[in-house]
DNA sequence: TTGAAATATGAATCATAATTCAACTTAGAA
DNA sequence: TTCTAAGTTGAATTATGATTCATATTTCAA
């Protein structure tokens, strides 16, 4: 399904083609980010993203087919930041363990600041189930990739793989969702620290 | 939110007094696993359960305030069943780790079987946050029983805790989404015996 | 400067189900 | 057997919002 736009969010013929109008698709899909994120999906109403952009409730079908387009369009865009900010916590010349400490790390402290983008993501599942999948399958692919990579140095056991991947990204996102969302209690730090104590040594007692 | 109530579904004044009542009931709720499951909380309809269960539209009324009533009730019961299953998964003697690796085995072959069971506590989210909640809580709280155990017993590092049983938790439902709900192309044995062996070793090659 | 293409507007339309309700049937206690 | 509470029925009501569309305004290439 690669597409030929560079737009995440083009659908055949509703590009806006001014800079006028590529202002209020913007606006329409901040506002939607807000709505979506406070309201979920069913609750939210396209009149009410409309009022939040400011503009008319007409305008929304210049740019998007429908609710559901919009929302597919916003999971796209939103899945890509955050596909964005795990690379960005990646620093050269970190052990393959260390890595996955920078990107739980981060990935703690985004959805910390952008709660409505984990809420949308996950109701992605009900609304856009093909955007869900493919968001997670990316994840795993990026995560495979760095433990096969630790694999390779002789840092990580040379057996990781898809399985342990999924393993890791689950562990992330139930953390995100606790420690993230639902309370500040702790920090992003201690969590990580703790999270990748799992990885580097298990939770057998060691003597 | 203690009931004094023992039946899940109770509703203050809606329980059936007789044995057709109580039968009408269960018919309903099991209709509404299978619809809700089928087609997610808003694609599923009233009309659609009720014929599923052959019983008269307005007859829903007789048992349920509402359709987000029948959901959390749903949501409740069969959350349930899930710790029920994860119960029995626990033979006793079995080592701390040992004792993860039989209930993910068992959480795997249950996903599989009942995918709608899945599929319905995960909508549950945006639907009746608080049974999701609780649902997970629930879950994270026997898991962290189990670790505890395991530690005083000597088997575990005495330090485990919370966050380690959401790590636990999140590897768990995420690796039942993919290899459970997603495709069954590797066995619940091999699945299991993998993520415990993060547990057990972590992903660090050893020499 | 100009006019055709883009964009903006919001009242009116339309579709979908959830929920109600008054009439009817059945269960089961006395 | 009888009678009342419990349960059943499905057509009618109702509420909600997504989507359409005819009209007005703005942009920008020529």
């Amino acid at each position: 399904m690669a597409t030929e736009y560079s737009d995440l969010t083009e659908s055949k013929d509703k590009q806006p083609r001014t800079a006028r109008g590529l202002r209020t698709k913007r606006k329409l899909l901040d506002a939607a980010a807000l709505e979506f994120g406070e309201k979920g999906f069913h609750e939210a109403s396209i009149t009410a993203i409309t009022q939040r952009a400011g503009t008319a409730l007409g305008s929304f079908y210049t740019y998007f087919d429908s609710k559901d387009e919009l929302f597919s369009a916003l999971v796209r865009e939103l899945s890509n930041m955050v596909k964005e900010r795990a690379a960005l916590a990646l620093a050269p010349k970190q052990s393959a363990i260390d890595a996955e400490r920078s990107v739980l790390h981060a990935f703690l402290e985004f959805a910390r600041e952008h709660q409505e983008i984990y809420r949308i993501i996950d109701e992605a599942e009900f609304i856009d189930p093909q955007s869900y999948r493919e968001h997670y399958e990316n994840a795993a692919q990026r995560i495979m990739e760095r433990l096969a990579e630790g694999a390779k140095a002789g840092e990580l056991r040379s057996d990781v793989g898809e399985i342990e991947a999924w393993a890791i990204m689950g562990m992330n996102v139930f953390l995100g969702m606790r420690y993230g969302i639902w309370s500040e209690e702790k920090s992003a730090v201690e969590i990580a620290d703790i999270a990748n104590g799992i990885l580097a040594r298990g939770i057998v007692r060691e003597d």
